[in-house]
This record gives C-alpha cells, structure tokens and sequence, in this order.
DNA sequence: AGGTTTTCTCTTGGTCCAAT
DNA sequence: ATTGGACCAAGAGAAAACCT
C-alpha cells in the first residue's frame, strides 16, 4: 500500500517508516495495556506524535481508527479470555478496560454475535473440535446466490485446500453481522449478493486445519491464520456489475485488526440448544 | 448470584477545513 | 509535513429492571 501524505502526495521511504514505527509503537502500548485509561492523547504520546496527526497516519495505516482497533482488541482480549480462563465475566470486563459492565455486553454482543456468558458456553461445547469443520459445516449450510453481483476470487493462505470464510462487512474490521457471507476452498471463487445501497468491504479469513475452535475465537496466534481485504468498500454501480475481487490471503500482521466476529461457530452450529435460533438464521 | 438489556447523559472521537 | 479549531456523531458509563 503507497502511503500519502494529508495533501495526497506520496511520503518518502523515510517517513513511511517512521509512521510504522509509531504506529506499531501505539498498538503496542494498546495491546500490553488493554485495561488502563488509553484516549488518543495517551496513545499518540506513545507514538510520539501530536493527536490529530497520530489519527490520520493511524487510519492510513489500519484502515480504522485508534478507538476502534482499541475496542476491537478489548473485545479480542475478552474473547480469549472468555475462551481460556475460568474468570467471571464481570472480572473480564474490568480487565480488558471496561469499567461498566452495560457498556461492555452490549459493545460485546454487537461486535461478536451473542452476549459474553453464551459465548463461553458456545466455545467450552466445542473447544476441541477443528475449526476447518465447523467452517465446512457452515459451506454446506450456505446456498449461493442465483445472480451473483460480486465474484470474490480468493488464493494463497496455507494450502491443502483448505476452507476460507468470506464476509462481506461495513468496514476493515470483521465484526458485526455481514451483510453477506460465503466458504471457498481455496484457491476458489465465491458468488455473493450486496444488499441496496449498501458499501461492503470483502475480507476473508482461513485457519490452518490443525487450529480448533477454541484457538480459532481466541485468534492470538498470527502464524496460523491468514487473512485478505479488499482495498475498500464495494459500491454497486448497475452499469459495471457484477464486480470481481481478488482476496490473496497472507499470514496476519501485528497490524492487522483482530478478527472479533464469531459468526461461522454460530451458523455452523445452529440448531444446538446453545445458539440462538434467530440468530443463527442470520440473513447470510 | 451472576449476567443481560435498556435508557439516559455526558465525554470523547472523527472529520472537515484551514493555517503554519 | 504537521497542527489546530469547530461541529457532529458515536461510544462510554451509570443505574435500574429483568432474566437465567
């Protein structure tokens, strides 16, 4: 990705640099101090940069903003959290740097798909079992669209055929409900449909078949899990449709934003008593 | 008892534009 | 390349009621 400057002009080999580094710099003070007070002033003197310049070569370098990427590694932590220890989920919420635990459910439950307590149980029933199933189980439970207007083309990741989710979201974050969704063997095509009027960014995500479920929710070890995005948002345009993109998957990077959304565990299992049925009939 | 949902208020973040 | 002001939107926190 070729960096710009705020006037849109490309910045030196230099100066890209520095802003990795103060960028890395800041997710690490995210990451290492996920339940202390951490505003974009305390994270852009970790970058050593002022607010406002620390939010723009923030967003040039995530796509997302610091608040985001924050709360979105909260919500990552508490997951691993909910996944791994036996911590109340009062005791997750204050560690993860909530201090009300409203604000935290409710932020949990939209990002993530159920409410913290169902999460857990959902993961401790299927803890061991391989992700790669439960995501073929998903493949087989999604009907592709008659008329496709996106063909999403997906290659690289870890080989051996192994099976990608591809999400279509309302930005480069993989939370929240997609507006839709589909399971490649890779290297394969997927057709899928975008609602009207909406922008949806594409992202894949695939594991390699030795990761369970519960290290999948978990999602804290880079080396086995790949991921894709496209540039940005999909606008249909009826004069150009249908629209093809390409998803490469490469392993994830420390800048990557974590991966919150739970949504194949829940429409894979669907019908179990601990999944929600409306839920698991998401429009998807 | 622990967890979830809802509602309201206030703070902080995000964005645009202009200046240095 | 970097910074700052202004305005608006989104998110956080608190509290209470309800659920499991």
């Amino acid at each position: 990705m070729e960096l710009t400057s705020t006037a849109g002009r490309p910045v030196t080999e230099r100066t890209a640099d520095m802003w990795s580094q103060a960028v890395l710099r800041s997710i690490g003070t995210m990451r290492e101090h996920l339940g202390d007070d951490l505003s974009l002033r305390t994270l852009a003197q970790a970058a050593w940069l002022s607010p406002f310049h620390f939010h723009r070569v923030f967003h040039r370098l995530t796509d997302s903003t610091p608040a985001r990427f924050l709360a979105a590694w909260r919500i990552a932590e508490a997951k691993r959290l909910l996944a791994y220890s036996d911590d109340s989920v009062t005791d997750v919420c204050m560690h993860v740097g909530y201090a009300s635990l409203g604000t935290f459910t409710s932020q949990f439950t939209r990002v993530v798909g159920v409410p913290p307590g169902r999460f857990r149980r959902l993961v401790q029933a299927y803890a061991d079992v391989p992700f790669h199933d439960i995501v073929e189980r998903l493949g087989a439970a999604l009907a592709p669209p008659e008329h496709p207007e996106v063909t999403v083309s997906v290659d690289g990741g870890p080989g051996d055929g192994a099976l990608a989710v591809i999400g279509l979201f309302d930005g480069a974050i993989p939370q929240r409900r997609p507006a839709g969704c589909a399971v490649v063997r890779t290297p394969g095509t997927a057709g899928l449909v975008i609602p009207p009027d909406t922008a949806c960014q594409p992202l894949a995500m695939c594991f390699e078949r030795s990761v369970t479920v519960r290290e999948a929710v978990a999602a804290t070890d880079l080396d086995r899990c790949y991921v894709a995005a496209a540039p940005g948002p999909i606008l249909l345009d009826d004069a150009t449709s249908p629209v093809t993109v390409e998803l490469p998957l490469r392993r994830r990077r420390p800048t990557d934003p974590p991966i919150l959304l739970a949504l194949p565990l829940l429409m894979a299992v669907a019908g179990a008593d601990l999944v929600d049925t409306s839920l698991a009939a998401a429009d998807c």
